[in-house]
RNA sequence: GUGGUUUUAGCUCAGUUGGUUAGAGCGCCUGAUUGUGGUUCAGGAGGUCGUGGGUUCGAGCCCCAUAUUCCACCCCA
């Protein structure tokens, strides 16, 4: 058999001890705050069905989901007239039921269905669970992520996006990241395209204009005009999104500009809801700024939208989104159900935590505390004493190990001295049979005779 | 899906207009060091140059294909 170098799938990555220590952190930091605020864990398969999956993000989003082949004879289904049709949507659906879940809010609107007569509603739920999306990988872009969201469904009130705000606010200060949390309103992106062009239009100008910090106001009225907008049409839309002044001032403009559209009024006064009330509850203040221009691609929200993204760094890209959506679960027969939610990047908050040289110091890496290292061959000496030092730390709740491999007989410790400063094991305990054993701290290189009471007391503390 | 880029020792990278046995630093192994690591010194191992074709007397270097890395667009956490 020829030899095969290893591999891992593009945009997949392995993570060492040191980084799954990093990644623990970040989740333990993101599970407190969720926890603080009454959020309650689920985990869903990794696997979903097809059809929970399709048609919920768009067409970019289908085009990103990662099918899994059928097992069996699945090549039977693709009879040659299939085949001859050339009807890709048609024969992956013959051939692919299930695929891997491309965001953890669709799962969970399907597991609220699913499980209503047990949820006590509103349900207030978090999750952190990798996703997959068949996306090219570039900077801050896997195909393999982890998603930290918490949703609250079956609710209508926006005390939970206040609640939601303040959870992004306190775990990026946990983190020592500051943020920028930009919130729109998906009422107030229609009542801009009832304005300017009419609702049907809806999703182009909120595509065209979620690009301005991008490409600029001409690169917009650019895109704008090739799609058949006219130069009113166009000055009227930037007459809108670049409102300038203090949030009350820009809201207050906003509403004489979207007077006629209902829907645009009625996005407006749930910003202001969140506006008057959102430095009320915690004590130190909350970047939140109104950005008439965020849109968001996932086409399942209707009301509040919010994205965050970190104010320093090289990281443009958001590490954390969400928002509003009032029928997600009516999709999957259960309506009347509204949701909100916010969903956390794990893997770009790591990026910008390594690239600004956030992470702590102190994090542990889970090696042991104490290598046991005899002074003669393993091989050659009585393991029982050894094994029971071994057995006294752990019983003790003191991680421990024993230097098992072959030893150099002239220079008996060092390999085992050197296998445990390597590993970053702050102590060395020597073992020589009928001696007194030595403790020897590898930091200082200060080494002592002890009892094992007295290093079982030493170790623990 | 479109465009560009990367790939040479375990790691980070050199490698001149194609020209003999492909280099460096770090790491690793051995010794100086006769019961103890992180310093120093000496020595050593390790590469079919991403893979498959092609051009050439001759290819790490040129051409084609393919994989891979990173990046931009699209879109997104």
């Amino acid at each position: 058999m020829a030899k095969e170098k290893p591999s891992i799938p593009k945009g997949t990555r392995d993570f060492g001890p040191q980084e799954v220590a990093k990644r623990k952190y970040i989740l333990n930091t993101i599970e407190k705050v969720f926890i603080k605020y009454g959020f309650m864990p689920i985990e869903t398969p990794t696997m979903e069905n097809l059809s929970t999956l399709t048609g919920k993000y768009g067409d970019e989003g289908d085009k990103l989901l990662f099918k899994i082949l059928n097992s069996g004879e699945y090549l039977k289904e693709l009879t040659p007239e299939i085949l001859s049709t050339n009807n890709h949507q048609l024969s992956t659906k013959l051939i692919s039921e299930k695929g891997l879940r491309y965001d953890l809010t669709v799962p969970f609107a399907r597991y609220v269905v699913m499980n209503r007569n047990e949820i006590t509603f509103p349900f207030k739920r978090y999750q952190m669970q990798p996703v997959w999306r068949a996306d090219k990988p570039q900077k801050g872009r896997y195909r393999e992520f982890w998603q930290c969201d918490a949703d609250v469904v079956g609710s209508d009130s926006l005390l939970h996006e206040l609640d939601l705000i303040n959870i992004y606010s306190e775990v990026f200060k946990g983190l020592g990241i500051d943020v920028e949390i930009k919130i729109n309103n998906r009422k107030v992106l229609a009542g801009i395209a009832e304005v300017v062009k009419g609702i049907e239009h809806l999703n182009t100008i909120a595509v065209a204009i979620d690009k301005l910090d991008k490409i600029g106001k001409d690169g917009v009225s650019k895109e704008l005009s090739e799609l058949g907008f006219s130069d009113l049409e166009i000055e009227k839309l930037f007459d809108i999104i670049t409102i300038k002044g203090n949030e009350s001032e820009m809201l207050e403009t906003l509403k004489i500009k979207l007077q006629s559209s209902q829907e645009g009024l009625k996005g407006i006064e749930e910003l202001e809801f969140i506006f008057n009330l959102i430095n009320q509850s915690i004590n130190e203040p909350t970047n939140l700024k109104t950005d008439f221009s965020l849109a968001r691609g996932l086409s399942y929200y209707t009301g509040c939208i919010f994205e965050v993204a970190a104010v320093k760094g090289s990281l443009r890209s958001s590490i954390g989104g969400g928002g509003r959506y009032d029928n997600l679960t009516g999709i999957f027969g259960l309506d009347g159900v509204s949701g909100v939610g916010i969903s956390f990047g794990l893997d770009r908050i790591y990026d910008v935590l390594e690239e600004l040289k956030l992470f702590p110091e102190t994090l542990s890496q889970g090696s042991s505390k104490v290598l046991i290292c005899a002074s003669n061959s393993i091989e050659n000496i009585e393991l029982a004493p050894v094994l029971q030092i071994l057995g006294t730390l752990r019983n003790n709740g003191i991680a421990s190990e024993l230097y098992t491999e072959k030893i150099n007989v002239k220079k008996p410790l060092e390999k085992p001295i050197k296998y445990a400063s390597s590993k970053k094991i702050p102590y060395a305990l020597i073992y020589t049979e009928n001696e007194p054993l030595k403790l020897k701290n590898l930091e200082t290189g200060f080494q002592e005779e002890l009892s094992m009471e007295e290093i079982v007391e030493k170790l623990k503390g």
